[in-house]
DNA sequence: TGTGAAGTTCACTATATTCTAAACAAAATA
DNA sequence: TATTTTGTTTAGAATATAGTGAACTTCACA
């Protein structure tokens, strides 16, 4: 891994790294621009020209990636008394969602696999075990990943 | 959801769902495509024309993607005595591993988040509970997640 | 060595995605 | 009501990616 051990020396380091490995998950990077943003600006909560100078987006990328995220409940908006703008900021305990959901694909496969289990099984003949190691992988997860996220937010009140 | 609790009537329909799931994570459909006809072809190890045939796909398509997943370590070549064919089957605990690194990367974050937290702090002044919330969740699934997978591995002697 | 079967490579097409510019709408203020 | 500020929409440009056909290579075996 050529991740540096060190502090980033700019705000946009951890912008590009935490957007690259957003996408690496699966989402548009814009998803981690704004996102890894939002992390970290000051202060938390960000208008669109901010957006747009800071990302070097268009006013056209932050309203469409904003309303989606909103519908995501991944942000939310803020409006400042006096103020004409609208702001945006993360939503509390959106990120542990996210990742959660993250997660939950991988456990969607318990369900897929199980029902492709019982197709092998039904048309009678076919070597079951490569499926059954891997749906049981997932039912385990499935099984456990719950009760361990549930762990973590005991543990800090979410 | 819009999964139906049914068996498969088709292998097409669980290659279809599975390669669908492994595209929401991140990878190319065809990866999942392939992967989930060896799961449940019969016999578990497919040739060219077998790839060809029941996915529909062309040689080229077969000869990358295959390559591909070759030097990941997802499958293997399989020859048989007094064939000129190449045969292709799943590597054992491959499907395991590939999952335990789509895992992975969500700890990687772990990193991404602790240099950040680190240079907001350098730099003063700026809310840090943002970063702290997510961070922290990272921290507990990084180290959490790898004693679950071996705890998996160790009832199933993986 | 010649032949044909098997697999690889690569330039190109098709497709999807991302992002934007520019026209448009809404709403506050003058 | 006219003007300005703010945000939305949408058609299309730019880019990336996936997938293919066809030429090419390799190699077993006659």
């Amino acid at each position: 891994m050529g991740m540096s051990e060190n502090t980033y020396s700019e705000k946009s380091d951890f912008v590009d790294d935490f957007s690259l490995k957003i996408e690496e998950l699966g989402h548009p990077r814009i998803y981690g621009q704004i996102l890894g943003w939002l992390l970290i600006c000051d202060p938390p909560h960000q208008s669109f020209p901010d957006l747009m100078e800071n990302l070097n987006i268009s006013k056209a990328s932050v309203s469409n990636t904003t309303r989606m995220m909103l519908e995501r409940g991944l942000i939310e908006k803020v409006r400042l008394k006096g103020e004409r703008q609208i702001y945006f900021k993360i939503k509390k305990g959106a990120l542990i969602e996210f990742m959660e959901k993250q997660m939950a694909l991988t456990i969607d496969l318990q369900e897929i696999t199980k029902k492709g289990l019982e197709l092998s099984k039904k048309e009678g003949g076919i070597d079951l075990t490569r499926l059954e190691r891997i749906h049981s992988f997932h039912q385990f997860l499935a099984q456990h990943l719950p009760e361990l996220i549930q762990k973590f937010r005991n543990q800090h009140n979410l």
